[in-house]
DNA sequence: GTCTATAATCCGATAGAC
DNA sequence: GTCTATCGGATTATAGAC
């Protein structure tokens, strides 16, 4: 039992290890003795726990994408069915997705690699892509698709994808290694403060544009959305 | 005359080829003898033409910021001082700004790598990082960050960072590797029919944004932007 | 300016001791 | 399971012919 203990802790220092270094500098940029030295392992444990590099790279892929295997907006979806019948539902149904895909992309439990990494790699045309888009990309794109169709009645996929973009792309701008985000703002990787603001900004354009798409009657989504009414 | 044109056309083979490939790839993935092979040149005139490989990422990196370096939005910006003024005149402003920032991320004039490369070099923690920052990020966080302010009042700029981050992200989000978009959209790089509906949903979330953070009296900007009304 | 051939380095992989 | 020592291949850099 000790000895298994041992070994899964060098495992995961060589996970962890591996996968910070890989989202700062890209993969082939890291070599496998600078992943030992950082994970305080030795170089041979790569090739005995893993196999080889990308034996390793496997096991991070796999740690980094966890969260998303369980597909957790679908699971939210189909536990908020009711949602769709009003429209405070339905812009209660939006916020809440777009709530639970920051809470899951920028999880403290979760070191901020992960959504590094797999940006870096879905972006790039590897034999670990294909994972990352079946697990991952594809079903927050249909999560979000059927959203889309459902309020707006716009069976138009182009603009359903577009809505999809705003949607989810300023989650994977602020995933930036923290000395860059340190270069905008002094001393600080993102604080939840940002990370809060940037989210309620989100959600009000998320909501002003499913309300511009709109094409059915029965769906009457509010066109302003969340956003507070002027004076 | 003959010599010094050939000698250019070189130079250009070999910048072209690199930036390909080191944005499809990373910079440390791809050999010299890749690029060399690709331009169709010699592998020495690496070299001879840009001292090493470090030289020719130089050479690959200014003629990537070359459409940034001479601020393009602050110049309309100046150019468009009046638009200040009124209501409609502001909403015309950040409209012309965002889409002035379509126009030169996704201009035809230049391959798309040159959009990707400097993302993904910002991101990291490169000597080459310094100058994409200096010449590309921050005049753009400038103007986008002084008309926040002049328009909504709002001081904050944790704020006016979150509002530009959720403009400038979408168009980063769609520079990515072609590959990975035909696996999104059949057969096809982003159409002109995305990016048009991209940047119609990015200015009506900005504007939506702005609205909802203005606290100066004076300025009477729409809560609504430039989304159409409902019945 | 261009090309070939080679030197110098670095990296991934692994054999084998403990 | 862990560690040391080393091999073989690949890569950058470069000397020198043309």
């Amino acid at each position: 039992m000790a000895a298994y203990s041992t070994s899964e802790t060098t495992k995961r220092r060589l996970i962890m290890a591996a996968g910070e270094l890989f989202a700062q500098n890209g993969i082939k940029a890291v070599t496998t003795r600078t992943i030992a030295e950082k994970a305080g392992e030795n170089l041979g444990l790569i090739k005995y726990h893993f196999g080889n590099k990308d034996g390793l790279l496997d096991a991070v892929i796999d740690y980094a994408i966890h969260p998303w295997t369980s597909n957790p907006l679908k699971e939210y979806l189909a536990e908020n069915e009711r949602l769709f019948a009003s429209a405070g539902g339905q812009e209660e149904l939006v916020g809440g997705l777009i709530t639970l895909f920051f809470e899951v992309v920028f999880s403290k439990e979760r070191p901020a690699w992960c959504g590094m990494l797999m940006f870096q790699i879905l972006q790039r045309n590897l034999p670990a892509s294909k994972k990352i888009f079946d697990r991952v990309a594809v079903p927050i794109l249909d999560t979000f698709s059927s959203v889309f169709r459902r309020i707006t009645g716009d069976e138009d996929s182009e603009r359903a994808f577009c809505w999809i973009v705003t949607l989810t792309s300023p989650a994977h701008l602020l995933s930036i290694d923290p000395h860059t985000f340190k270069k905008i703002h002094k001393n600080k990787t993102a604080p939840d403060s940002i990370l809060l603001k940037l989210r309620e900004m989100t959600i009000r354009s998320a909501l002003t544009n499913l309300g511009a798409h709109r094409t059915r009657q029965d769906s009457i989504i509010l066109q302003c959305g969340a956003s507070p009414q002027p004076n």
